[in-house]
DNA sequence: AAAATAATTTAGACAAGCCTAAAAATATAA
DNA sequence: TTATATTTTTAGGCTTGTCTAAATTATTTT
């Protein structure tokens, strides 16, 4: 099935928001998601039930099909193995990688990705900490143990980030945040949720707008 | 400027035409490259001087203004550069990276393909002995020595090809001609221009055709 | 339960890029 | 130098993906 740029941003789009949102999803999240009107996700959506890629019953909201979904993973591996090559081999920063593995995402290919794939020697995440599917489409999915859920006095290492907005990542930036540091909860404060973490360099505030959207493992 | 990758594709077309035909380009000509009706070509064309890329006056063929040509050259520069990486990198064969240039040399990012230059080094020619242009757009253009015009008796080096088409490559395959390659003229016949041509595996018979399509350096 | 509000879909329109068919201009041949 | 053939352009139409405005359905509030 050949499909168009648009339509596999759609797709992609349909499938995170199954993750994050209800398994039903809006038309309105759907183009917030896609930076389009409503109206347009309804052609595009109808569109794409008529080629069985997705669900739908007018005003239920949309899923994918299992084909639906099928590509939307093979997207997301674009995806997410492109950034580890923007990152590894072309040393750019994990705040710079999802605008332009938002364009290589869609070159076509049978062989490229796998290739890629191979030349990048087999990574398990992306740069923001996200699962790359393998070939098959099979994903390990985080574990969503968020900072914010670390008892006082633990100590935890970072995984990943729910939110890999550029604005997010490079607040850890400043924060010096990054994956792979272990982090120390030394308190919580109960009046907003904020905790004090002991880091790499030394003990921040940090709110629980940023504590919530940290994926850590604790140790 | 941002163009659409339809756009540039005509560019990049009208910049090779410009180079294997005359100097003013013709309508059907561009049609045949860009794999279009002639029709729709008048109509690109047009839109193209509009935004003074194209030099154009009805019937009389279209040239390359000179922002049209910075662009052009912009694109040839990704193509070749994107299929070094794909040779170099991923080991794709040479008749593989074309058709993947083609979609690669259409991402937009100011700083990718400066990168990606560094990544591999800065090669200075592309898989099949094209040049690479250097950021500033400035190319060297091949010498136009042909094996075809090689003296009986004397020695070159193969270091490019004219016709990269497909078929063409996968015939130097078989023949096991690659760039690099030693060749020595034993014999010319005058019938038809074919050469009798020692190569690293034998001594093989070369069609003008063939002979005509590779560029060599002289010993 | 009815009214008000919000979400969704439909209707009609537009730009990009393509097509076919017909008209106009140019090139070639008689 | 006409007549014929070829090339190029125009005219009108189609598809994709978008938009605004209006109609419809669903959800909230009273
Ligand atoms: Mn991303
Ligand atoms: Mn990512
Ligand atoms: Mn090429
Ligand atoms: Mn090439």
């Amino acid at each position: 099935m050949m499909l168009s740029q648009t339509e596999e941003n759609y797709l992609k789009a349909i499938y995170s928001l199954t993750y994050t949102n209800s398994n039903n999803v809006s038309t309105t999240l759907i183009s917030e998601a896609v930076k389009t009107k409503a109206s347009s996700v309804t052609d595009m959506i109808q569109k794409l039930a008529e080629k069985d890629l997705v669900h739908y019953k007018k005003y239920q909201g949309v899923s994918l099909t299992e084909i639906g979904q099928k590509i939307a993973v093979e997207i997301v591996r674009k995806h997410r193995l492109w950034e580890v090559f923007l990152l590894n081999k072309l040393h750019y920063n994990w705040d710079e990688v999802h605008e332009l593995a938002e364009q290589l995402e869609h070159i076509k290919s049978e062989t490229l990705i796998d290739k890629l794939e191979i030349f990048l020697e087999f990574p398990t995440h992306d740069p923001h900490g996200d699962p790359v599917p393998d070939k098959e489409g099979n994903i390990k999915h985080h574990n969503d143990t968020m900072l914010s859920s670390v008892e006082t006095g633990k100590s935890c290492v970072v995984i990943g980030i729910k939110d890999s907005s550029d604005p997010f990542l490079k607040f850890l930036d400043k924060l010096q945040i990054q994956l792979g540091n272990t982090l120390k909860v030394i308190s919580k404060e109960p009046f907003d949720n904020s905790m004090l973490v002991e880091t790499t360099i030394g003990s921040i505030s940090i709110s629980n707008q940023i504590s919530k959207n940290i994926f850590v493992k604790n140790l």
